[in-house]
DNA sequence: AATGAATGAGAGTTCATTCAT
DNA sequence: TATGAATGAACTCTCATTCAT
């Protein structure tokens, strides 16, 4: 009878995996259980339900996403070009990877609807993506402009995530990342002075 | 006691609502069988089961899509620019409404990954969809730039879909849709000659 | 594999004899199927739960009783006392047979604190058990004493119907029942007219 | 992390405080603990399951009963009828206080039929009590009639006590101590020399 | 073509209990 | 003495599916 500790954040992150490969629904609390060496009861012992453990994962992605992700866009000692590279590189990383994958999105679109309670979350980790690329395009360009370049470009990188996956073919976002990064040298060129002028 | 004649489409139709609305899995044979007017015995006088339905509603929609709204990029004896724009009406109309609403994007990512055999029905949409916003393009550009921006097309399209139902906001699509109208027009201004001389 | 048909009132029935024996809270759904030759999920196909389940039999043995032994109190041709031991022995038959057992006080006790949605059935129920033995009460005295008799009355059989169940002695209702007609024949010889003179 | 001393007695307050307010089968050991300041395992410290504590807790309340209740009835300095006004009023702050509460009753109907060992309990419990009532009526008749008398108060209180709860109208109780009193007054005055004389 | 009773597997959840620390 | 992680069995309930009628 093996009896060692498991802990939230081992479950969170066992969660976090399954969610991501099979999807909140397809994901049974014994599913869980299982990839923790758990019982499906004792999972109750560190979240009182599913949907409150689906919104710790949602929390706890954010937060991850937020410091290891976003955090780069506001790193003043760099090229708008280069945070932008830096943030696909570590988005690839992170987000993409076994420990995360792209939930967001493939919650925001299963579950959102039907489970109010994920709305909010998930809303909220877009707004913060938006918001990390428009402090870059502000760099470059006007508010208002930044503004449309930043929701152009969470859009076309989420539509991009999904084809990966429908084909699966890294290509679609490889080549996404590629059209966001020569749009952001083009503009750049294009109007000179911006905030660019303090690096 | 709700005795209607009801025929394949007519279930084809309601289990095409419910499932944009509540989602695949959050839709049982019970509520489509309600939407109906029958029991949910008699649903497999039909379909042999809930996933040969969905198959069959996949189908379906893609076929709908095609008729009524890819077929637009073909119609030869239009400028590109008013082709895109009928497609985006169309698409609107079709695709968005209550009757087939976004379930390509919302199947797709909530099930062709565990549900294998709905992904080749759905990489076969996209690819369609892909083809036919690459053949406006070639009208304008090189075969090569017109994949790309196809593909990029599609996948701001879906991004901006994600993004307005997650934001319950439909400004996120108006925006996208305007965007690649522009992006279309500046390309049809820049690079003169490829089809369009023949028409 | 047998489909035979089973039927709501069969279920009532096996409900009630197990709720009387083991309680509600001891009975499981299961418990149920198996009495009534199904399995746990097919009950669910009369019954929308285990509390919509509860409140039927509740119903249904407020109305079995209400026919069977409180009309009693109503028949204008028999002498109150005889209309009192006509109820007693109907209620032994009906209230404390197998099929039906001491339901509404064990529940009462049981779950009308706990679940509110049964205590409105019950208090009902012992309200038509009030009124009916007041009606008798009425042809031997004035309203006021009889509407205290007839509380009185109820508890005392209440009360012995527990003590019968803990002491395993049906004695204890035997005496009750006696002492109650003693009382209304005592009542009736004391306090001449009343409403006897139409009979 | 509530680490105070708590002790055996404590926790058998507090079991009898919820057993009254939420019956035993919707009290849970989670419940006690966490009333008593405790976690779930701690309480197999002191009771060695769910059973032997409530045993115990039918034992508090049963010798509570007796030295706080039922020794008024032996009282030989004073008069039947305040012997029993006094016992009333003492029965009402132990029995039905939120220390006590009718868990007689209650758990007598609820589990002495279901969980046998609770049976002995509360049978010696109520066989006390009819004996105290009884040793009052024998102040003023016979033997035989005192013991019927004895099981008629106690039913005619037991039944009232689920009255009282079943409409939560304490009315129901508080007649019934009334017309017991009455009982007795008669009685006394009706057949004068028992054992009064000696007094 | 339609019914609807029944299945059977599995879902999420609860809970008394155990035990290493 | 107290913890709290873990168990394991039982619970209510859901649902895709079958099939005699």
């Amino acid at each position: 009878m093996p009896k060692q500790k498991v802990g939230e954040t081992f479950i969170l992150k066992e969660s976090l995996k399954l969610f991501r490969k099979k999807s909140y629904h397809n994901t049974s609390m014994a599913d869980i259980a299982e990839a923790c060496g758990l019982l499906k009861g004792s999972i109750y012992h560190y979240f009182p339900g599913k949907e409150a453990l689906m919104k710790e994962v949602l929390a706890h992605v954010h937060s991850l996403i937020k410091t290891e992700v976003l955090s780069i866009a506001y790193l003043s000692d760099q090229a708008p070009g280069e945070r932008l590279e830096a943030m696909f590189r570590q988005f690839n990383k992170v987000f993409l990877s076994e420990e995360s994958g792209d939930l967001m999105g493939n919650i925001g679109v299963e579950t959102a609807w039907v489970i109010p309670e994920f709305s909010e979350q998930i809303r909220s980790f877009f707004q913060d993506w938006m918001d990390a690329h428009r402090h870059i395009y502000e760099d470059v360009t006007d508010h208002e402009q930044a503004a449309e370049l930043a929701e152009q470009t969470v859009a076309e990188i989420e539509g991009a995530v999904m084809m990966t996956r429908i084909f699966r073919d890294p290509s679609f976002l490889r080549k996404a990342y590629r059209r966001i990064g020569d749009r952001l040298n083009e503009i750049a060129e294009t109007s000179r002075p911006h905030r660019e002028n303090g690096l």
